[in-house]
DNA sequence: ATACCAGGGGCTACTAGGGG
DNA sequence: CCCCTAGTAGCCCCTGGTAT
């Protein structure tokens, strides 16, 4: 399909539909996904080319490189080691996706992108209001020079003195309140985000388990309490009740998912705990499997996700990330790194070979052989 | 002594969704 | 309608280890 029928279709697509008011909820994001599956991806979904959708949709260039992001921005500053990593893994997402260096940004972020058009559309069907108020809520400081809302000198100053030599004349008051708040807006957009790549990730990831591996609707489901889950008890009284990120359903195995995009030390620490709690509450006496699906490029972390043990035995059945060839192009040839400095990276690879950490494409694969 | 790097702790911004 | 909580991931900054 064409760009300009995508884009056609979409906006009949929105016409069509109500008003969206919250724009980063399950529902808005859902009924997108659904509207990329069925206009983006119509020549199916198979285990092989998920990963590609994934990306699509999820993925984003980091605003302060330009790149490909697959780690904190802080520490993929030029210059600094993750840029390099960086670089790489933007001509692996490039050359893969079959796009130009320079044109990625627009080729992925799609859910996001989306999410912020139903976004402004529904923060500008309430400025008018919010501008009322606020006119009445400034009424008794009327003629006192109270601050304008929205002015910020210091960031007018900083744009000021780079156009200086470009400058006609001096803009008026109003219009850099009006510049300064653009910015901040454009800033901030990026904060939003991770409100939606992380249950964004659990529900592109339902999608694609359903549609590649031909799961049935109800089988897969996301963020259903445990005790929902056939063979699952209630949890003892007091205890708060229990999420699960991602779960499959079948009557050969019941596999519980948990899905981060990226992991956080804090989160790495509720593995066990959230193991145990299934553990405790598992109560057909079958074997049920616990997954960790990730798109998480710190060596370490990945490490500590494949050779992490409870009760002596390794505490995922799989370690999955969206692909593993992206890691290994990522991390490049540590053939000539010092050791040191290269060996968790060494040992990721390692996991890679072993088959312990695998690609969404072979964990796939398995699902749909059970 | 210095510079650099990997790793991690704690905090921030933000939103959805539930309850009063 | 407002307030509060839970939960997401990134950002800022510190620490400890290692090579120079």
């Amino acid at each position: 399909m064409k760009e300009e029928e995508i884009l056609q279709s979409e906006q009949s697509a929105t016409a069509e539909k109500d008003a969206v008011d919250r724009a980063f909820g399950a529902e808005n994001r859902n009924r997108l996904i659904d509207r990329y599956f069925d206009t983006s991806a119509s020549d199916g979904i198979t285990s092989t080319n998920a990963w590609q959708h994934v990306y699509r949709l999820l993925l984003w260039s980091d605003p302060t490189t330009g790149l490909a992001h697959c780690y904190e921005s802080d520490k993929s500053q030029p210059g600094k080691p993750w840029y390099a990593r960086s670089l790489a893994f933007h001509e692996w997402v490039c050359s893969e996706l079959g796009t130009e260096p320079d044109a990625l940004g627009h080729e992925i972020d799609w859910l996001f992108i989306r999410a912020c058009t139903d976004l402004a559309e529904a923060m500008l069907r309430r400025e008018s209001r919010l501008t009322e108020v606020a006119a009445e809520q400034r009424l008794p400081y009327q003629n006192r020079g109270f601050p304008e809302p929205g002015a910020d000198p210091e960031l007018a100053a900083i744009i000021q003195d780079a156009l200086r030599p470009y400058l006609a004349q001096e803009p008026q008051e109003e219009i850099w309140r009006a510049v300064t708040q653009r910015v901040r807006q454009f800033l901030a957009v990026q904060n939003k985000r991770k409100n939606l790549v992380g249950e964004g990730f659990e529900d592109v990831l339902a999608q694609v388990v359903r549609r590649a591996c031909d799961v049935h609707e109800a089988s897969v489901r996301t963020r259903s309490l445990l005790y929902e889950i056939p063979g699952f008890n209630r949890a003892r009284q007091g205890g708060k009740e229990n999420k699960v990120d991602l779960a499959v359903i079948r009557p050969s195995m019941r596999t519980l998912v948990t899905a981060k995009w990226s992991v956080r030390a804090d989160r790495e620490k509720q593995f066990p705990t959230e193991y145990d709690e299934y553990i405790n509450a598992e109560s057909e006496s079958r074997k049920f499997q616990y997954v960790f699906v990730t798109n998480e490029f710190d060596p370490a972390r990945l490490m500590r996700a494949c050779e992490n043990l409870h009760r002596n035995s390794l505490m995922f059945d799989y370690v999955v990330h969206i692909n593993t060839n992206a890691v290994r192009a990522t991390y490049g040839d540590l053939s000539r790194v010092r050791d040191s400095a290269g060996s968790s990276r060494r040992r990721v690879i390692e996991h890679i070979d072993a088959g312990r950490l695998i690609s969404l494409e072979q964990w796939l694969a398995a699902l749909s052989d059970q």
